[in-house]
DNA sequence: AATCGCGCCTGACGGC
DNA sequence: TGCCGTCAGGCGCGAT
């Protein structure tokens, strides 16, 4: 499921076959994503280069000359770059056709991505505008989320994943680095020292860091942009080996529901 | 303002 | 074999 470290690496997958290259067309074969694709993508784009592939949390954000796709791969989306002979599958909803003759092709079987066209700067989108810091960036660091946790009664996990504090820490890689930081994942956000918040900071970033050096994570869907899963799945601590022996104290791991999702955690070496 | 729960959607999987 | 229930979950949204 993408998460930061895999839009990362389809942003990097992609970019050095677009940026540059001008838009010929668009098909789209299922518009009934988590918005509606516009119905006027195809005059939109069609001509328009693309100047280059930026990332904003999940979003991946394709920067045309006046104007920017908007995508987001939601739980099962991944693009690939084919020819565009190659037939269609089921759930490959879109096509954007580049006048080099490449075409890149968005599949999403659950359909809980969305593709928008934002005619200015797409930073100022109403979906990205209140959108918390990059967790690579320098802005994020131990001190921002000790001062952004004051009196929040809320679950640190949770906290994490709430993307006003910081974009594109989901359910894999908040488990991970709670982990790493020997944090309970039920702790209160407020109730967390601020030293202990400095070593979860350091612990999101190197996760997310050698997740996006493993080309992400694969568990069913995601694929790179050039069709190949991600490797982080094997280096993963704790998530998704609920009753294995955690790698530190070999305590079994143990899994528990936090709003509607699942956390895995060590009840030894997470306080 | 903070927090909680819902619903969108398909595919995999287990039980009978 | 086939059917049906459950789970997976990002995230905007409405209710409290």
């Amino acid at each position: 499921m993408p998460e930061l470290p895999e839009v990362e690496t389809t942003r990097r997958g992609i970019a050095p076959h677009i940026t540059g290259h001008r838009i010929s067309g668009v098909i789209v074969r299922e518009p009934r994503l988590r918005w509606p694709i516009p119905p006027d993508l195809g005059q939109k784009l069609r001509g328009r280069r693309i100047q280059s592939v930026g990332r904003r949390g999940k979003y991946l954000l394709l920067e045309a000359d006046q104007g920017a796709v908007i995508i987001h791969l939601g739980m099962s989306g991944s693009l690939r770059l084919v020819d565009p002979v190659e037939p269609p599958l089921r759930h490959d909803h879109l096509d954007i056709l580049f006048e080099n003759d490449r075409c890149l092709r968005l599949r999403d079987p659950r359909r809980f991505g969305a593709v928008l066209w934002m005619e200015s700067d797409p930073r100022g989108h109403g979906l990205l505008a209140r959108l918390g810091p990059e967790p690579l960036e320098s802005d994020f660091d131990g001190d921002y989320l000790y001062g952004r946790s004051r009196g929040r009664r809320t679950a640190i996990k949770p906290f994490l994943m709430d993307n006003r504090i910081v974009v594109g820490v989901g359910n894999i890689y908040a488990c991970e680095s709670l982990y790493l930081a020997g944090i309970h994942p039920l702790r209160p956000a407020g109730r967390i020292s601020r030293n202990r918040y400095r070593r979860l900071a350091s612990s999101i970033q190197q996760t997310l860091c050698q997740a996006i050096a493993a080309g992400g994570t694969t568990l069913r869907d995601f694929l790179s942009s050039e069709g190949r899963p991600g490797y982080f799945r094997q280096q993963l601590q704790v998530y998704g080996r609920a009753g294995e022996p955690c790698p530190r104290c070999s305590t079994p791991i143990r899994q528990v529901r936090q709003g509607q999702r699942s956390t895995f955690f060590c009840s030894r070496c997470q306080t």
